[in-house]
DNA sequence: AACTATTTATAAGA
DNA sequence: TTCTTATAAATAGTT
């Protein structure tokens, strides 16, 4: 999507893949709420910067909750 | 996406709510691997039926393998 | 399960 | 980082 094609491969430039990140990180979250509102269904997400300094996630109901616990 | 807009809210026909699943079920888990892979990231996806009888996930790499279990 | 009209996501640019 | 815009991609409704 958006002025050229995806090539599903490590974006080497940092800013860039920072850039994707923040916009597709927010993308799967969106697309996590509405598939669990839509088809009722729970979904659970993590997602974890490959530094592991941050951390986003997004649980739908309460029985997802106790689905998974993180370490460290 | 598609012919009409898209209102989130749980989809009352149980035919046409198992049809989006399907499609949108596999559409997140794409959009995670996408992501893990073009940001160099960490994703963990669960979903669950609403019954609880089908299950489907996405984990990137090894790490994330150990971030969850599931309950039951 | 395929198709296709349209919406939605987003890559690139400002 | 936020906004805009052109285009790719996802998908709702249809066949």
């Amino acid at each position: 999507m958006g002025r050229g094609k995806v090539v599903v491969k490590r974006i080497e430039n940092k800013a860039s893949r920072q850039v994707s990140f923040s916009k597709r990180r927010r993308g799967l979250i969106k697309k996590a709420q509405e598939l669990s509102i839509l088809c009722d269904v729970e979904v659970g997400l993590i997602v974890v910067s490959s530094s592991g300094r941050k951390f986003f996630e997004f649980t739908s109901g309460d029985s997802m909750e106790s689905c998974y616990s993180v370490g460290k």
